[in-house]
RNA sequence: GGGCGAGUGGCGGAAUGGUAGACGCACCACACUCAAAAUGUGGCGACUUCGGUCGUGGGAGUUCGAGUCUCCCCUCGCCCACCA
């Protein structure tokens, strides 16, 4: 019994028992109330990193807790498989994107699994298999025939070298692909798109639902929404044509001194008279040149050409000239905006650098407004001016009563009408890639757009591809791109474009309790059974598009009576990013690699003798800053892997990863291990009352039954659950009551709260003690609220607000006993002698407060 | 420019308006050892005339009492941003 802890050994047989006893499984029966647990699936890469140690670890405290609670509780486990990287390896190494992927799948599975984490394996997902991607293509063509899945042209991110179009993650702040190195153009291609949009209002109004959501990543996704409030108004060119605006002011219309259109607005030609069509053709082709970066960038000067026309201010029927510049853009509200160059700072600013004229129409009360001399925009409060039927009313802060009177003049008199206008726009979902979900569509040349028949899905990725890594691969395949009609039988063309992976991950969640499934998505009864998730936990990193994404996918799932929730994840974790300690030299900015070190605390430049600085960064190779998972378990096991990482930092917070505290944690393990295998195994069976000290450690125990399940409860508060398992561990360690009942009772207290952070060590110290059955079947430690209560209490005594002391009085004191216990005791007489005691404040069964007078 | 967070010992971090620094790391001393490691015990905010005094980024305020609440300022981090 008393060998030493040694996880090495124990781990990987417990591990094994679990797999055997198929514990994990999620239960099938409908009985107990549910709880699935989610994290974020990753990308197979091939390797376990800290910060999957981390997200892994949280999920699984949750999901065992979950299951001593009494839940039945999902836990799944997938792969976010297909995507570049995959590719990429086919090119360089000469490997099948597919073999690459499932090769890593299988390493990284088995790293999971050396973590000891609870999942439920049946329940496995591989986005790249085509028992997944064939439902992925299914729902595509539900989308479609909902009306939100369509093709248009648009500009996209174009890498010529590559002939690819390119995420907008994908270009760097110079404009420069992230592969290939070439700056990359704006191309106008034909595309497709999913309408997210037409539920921009919705995945706004109900983040409110969202109260178990970080506050900041309901901002973001509000903000990536962005919801402005104005009106649409329609201007009309000199030759007749329709050329709308959406502004925010629409009270100052009648400021309105000329407009400006994107240089891709399609009414640029007509309107470009003969003798600037050069100019305007030259700043086309500049602007053309541009990623959106660039054209976007702040601070600088305005640019742009006009057209040579006018168009026609619907509220005065003032001819005013229309410019063309980039910074309008043409898929921002209607790619054309009224200038108002008294009230708006760019206005202003394009104005001034133009020569226009600058025409207030809002003054303010104490100073007016003159447009000689003013030298910034004015957009504070006032009265509307020179603006017909709104003058006299008062422009404020919120444009309050202005706008509301310009919108209803604009309604009556036909002109325009209040309207909202979202930044969200809609999602391009095409790319031209090999390694991902085929677009279930054939073009035919009389049939046009056909979707694949359901019954003929899913279409199937071609194996024996040439990678040259120059445009997509499956547009070159003439026999997979030849086919048939689905309708009509004539020769046709398959779609070659591929989904952007995020399409597998907004629905991979609803798969998952239904992930065997051949003949269906998911079943809706299931899936109605399970969604939402309870807790969701991944990186801050997905705070917009996947989540916004997958809100998206569930609320259209919902519409289409699959789904009988708004919002796919109940609560949502983001956990910090894991760091690693670097050695930099301040002088040189250079990494110092850490082998190359002696002196670990005050750390000295092997190559120039400069003292260096401990910085914690994000963990790469450059900065020789990464730690292995393996590494770390092969020395010290999964369940000391594991404490580190949830006890370093709060989970929300970015966690300092540092080799050297892994030993703190399995130090900590060692003790409840001797403290375990040291103790007798059985105790007395006696029946006498607890004496004191036994009270006092009774009190211990619940004291940390009490303070670990509230850390498990609301907010996940996982490193002061721990801290409050080690006083656990020391308070027994301290009490010198080996012998009794109550000493056991906190061994076994110990071991069942210590078992959802280190599942094997206490799993093997439940047996030791005498158990047969496993200690993550057991229910959860309760709570005895008399346990907490004691016969005595430390009051702390204050003068004039000031800590003097704390005196032991009984815990039954009345307020007025309080008083004169603090008064009496030796710290009361010290401080209050000679003085007057104007009042005492008693706050019972905490403190006594003499205010002096 | 707009919005949101956060600033606590050498370090990570604790603190329902009520003993600031729990728990741990590092460090120091002692015990055990031929020695080291491991382990155990004790110490560990600063100043101090050993009575105390000061101390949670800075400044004011509310309160019997403020790390915590309010206002102003500084610094850092994140998100959005020529968004009409």
């Amino acid at each position: 019994m008393e060998s030493q802890y040694s996880p090495a050994k124990i781990e990987k047989q417990w591990q094994k028992s679990w797999a055997d006893q198929k514990l994990h499984e999620t239960p099938t029966d409908n009985s107990k109330p549910k709880f699935y647990a989610l994290s974020m699936f990753p990308y197979p890469s091939g390797n376990l990193h800290m910060g999957h140690v981390r997200v892994y670890t949280i999920v699984d405290v949750v999901a065992r807790h979950k299951r001593m609670q009494g839940y039945r509780v999902l836990n799944p486990m997938g792969w976010d498989a297909f995507g570049l990287p995959a590719e990429n390896a086919a090119i360089e190494r000469n490997i099948p994107p597919a073999t690459w992927t499932y090769a890593n799948i299988d390493q990284m599975r088995d790293q999971l699994k050396d973590l000891g984490i609870s999942f439920d394996w049946e329940k496995e997902v591989t986005t790249c298999s085509p028992n997944y991607y064939q439902w992925t293509q299914w729902l595509f063509l539900q989308f479609l025939q909902m009306g939100l899945a369509y093709q248009k042209e648009a500009l996209v991110n174009w890498d010529p070298i590559d002939q690819t179009v390119l995420a907008n993650e994908q270009v760097d702040s110079e404009g420069k692909s992230w592969r290939s190195g070439a700056k990359v153009e704006r191309k106008l291609l034909r595309q497709w798109f999913f309408k997210i949009t037409d539920y921009a209002e919705q995945l706004l109004q109900d983040l409110d639902q969202l109260s178990g959501w970080p506050e900041r990543v309901r901002l973001m996704q509000a903000n990536w929404i962005g919801k402005s409030v104005g009106a649409h108004v329609t201007f009309t060119t000199v030759a007749g044509d329709d050329l709308p605006v959406f502004t925010t002011r629409p009270d100052t219309l009648w400021g309105a001194t000329f407009m400006v259109i994107s240089p891709e607005h399609p009414l640029v030609e007509k309107l470009t008279t003969p003798a600037q069509a050069k100019a305007i053709k030259a700043y086309q082709a500049e602007a053309a040149g541009k990623s959106e970066m660039d054209r976007t960038a702040e601070g600088r000067e305005k640019t742009g050409v006009w057209t040579g026309g006018y168009a026609i201010n619907p509220v005065n029927g003032e001819k005013i000239p229309v410019w063309i510049a980039d910074y309008v853009l043409v898929d921002y509200g209607t790619g054309a905006i009224m200038a108002v160059p008294a009230h708006d700072q760019r206005d202003f600013e394009f104005a001034k650098t133009f020569n226009l004229p600058i025409k207030p129409v809002v003054q303010p009360i104490d100073k007016p407004l003159s447009a000689d001399t003013m030298t910034a925009a004015y957009a504070g409060e006032g009265v509307m001016v020179n603006s017909g039927p709104l003058d006299g009313v008062p422009a404020g802060k919120g444009k309050g009563k202005s706008v509301e009177a310009a919108i209803a003049h604009l309604e009556t008199t036909q002109k325009g009408k209040g309207t909202s206008n979202y930044r969200l726009r809609d999602w391009l979902i095409s790319r031209q890639r090999y390694w991902g979900c085929p677009i279930p569509i054939v073009h035919c040349p009389s049939c046009g757009v056909v979707p694949v028949p359901d019954a003929d899905l899913p279409v199937k990725l071609p194996d024996n591809v040439e990678f040259s890594g120059k445009g997509s691969p499956l547009a070159k395949l003439e026999d997979w791109v030849n086919v048939p009609c689905p309708t009509c039988g004539t020769p046709a063309k398959r779609e070659t474009d591929t989904m952007d992976t995020f399409m597998c991950s907004s629905w991979y969640f609803m798969r998952y309790p239904d992930a065997q499934n051949t003949g269906a998505a998911f079943d809706p009864a299931i899936a109605k059974d399970w969604m939402p998730v309870d807790q969701y936990v991944g990186g801050i990193e997905h705070a917009i598009l996947h989540l916004l994404y997958s809100r998206f996918f569930t609320k259209v799932m919902r519409d289409r009576g699959l789904l009988n929730c708004d919002e796919p994840f109940k609560r949502l974790l983001t956990q910090g990013m894991v760091q690693g300690k670097t050695y930099k030299n301040p002088k040189t900015e250079r990494y110092v690699i850490p082998q190359n070190i002696k002196d670990l605390v005050n750390p000295i430049d092997p190559d120039t003798g400069d003292a260096l600085e401990i910085v914690y960064e994000k963990m790469s190779k450059s900065k020789h800053n990464g730690t292995a998972p393996g590494e770390v378990i092969s020395k010290y096991g999964a369940d000391t892997a594991r404490m580190n990482i949830l006890f370093k930092a709060p989970p929300e917070k970015d966690l300092e990863w540092d080799d050297a505290d892994v030993e703190g944690q399995f130090r900590f393990l060692n003790r409840v291990w001797r403290l375990v295998t040291e103790s007798p195994a059985s105790s007395s069976a006696s029946t006498k009352p607890l004496t004191k000290e036994e009270k006092d450690l009774r009190r211990a125990i619940h004291t940390a039954i009490k303070e670990v399940s509230e850390d498990l409860q609301d907010e996940y508060q996982f490193n002061t659950a721990i801290s409050e398992l080690m006083k656990l561990s020391n308070a027994l360690s301290d009490s010198g009551l080996k012998q009794s009942r109550v000493f056991a009772e906190g061994i076994q207290t110990l071991i069942t709260l210590l078992a959802p952070f280190a599942p094997h060590i206490a799993e093997e110290l439940w047996h030791q003690i005498g158990h047969a059955d496993s200690v993550h079947q057991q229910s959860w430690p309760t709570l005895d609220s008399d346990a907490l209560i004691s016969d005595e209490l430390t009051l702390v005594i204050q003068v004039m607000g000031k800590t003097r002391g704390t005196v032991q009085v009984p815990a039954s004191a009345t307020r007025e006993e309080l008083e004169t216990y603090a008064r009496d005791s030796e710290i009361g007489q010290r401080y209050l002698e000679g003085q007057t005691v104007k009042k005492a404040i008693v706050v019972p069964g905490k403190l006594v407060n003499f205010v002096l007078g």
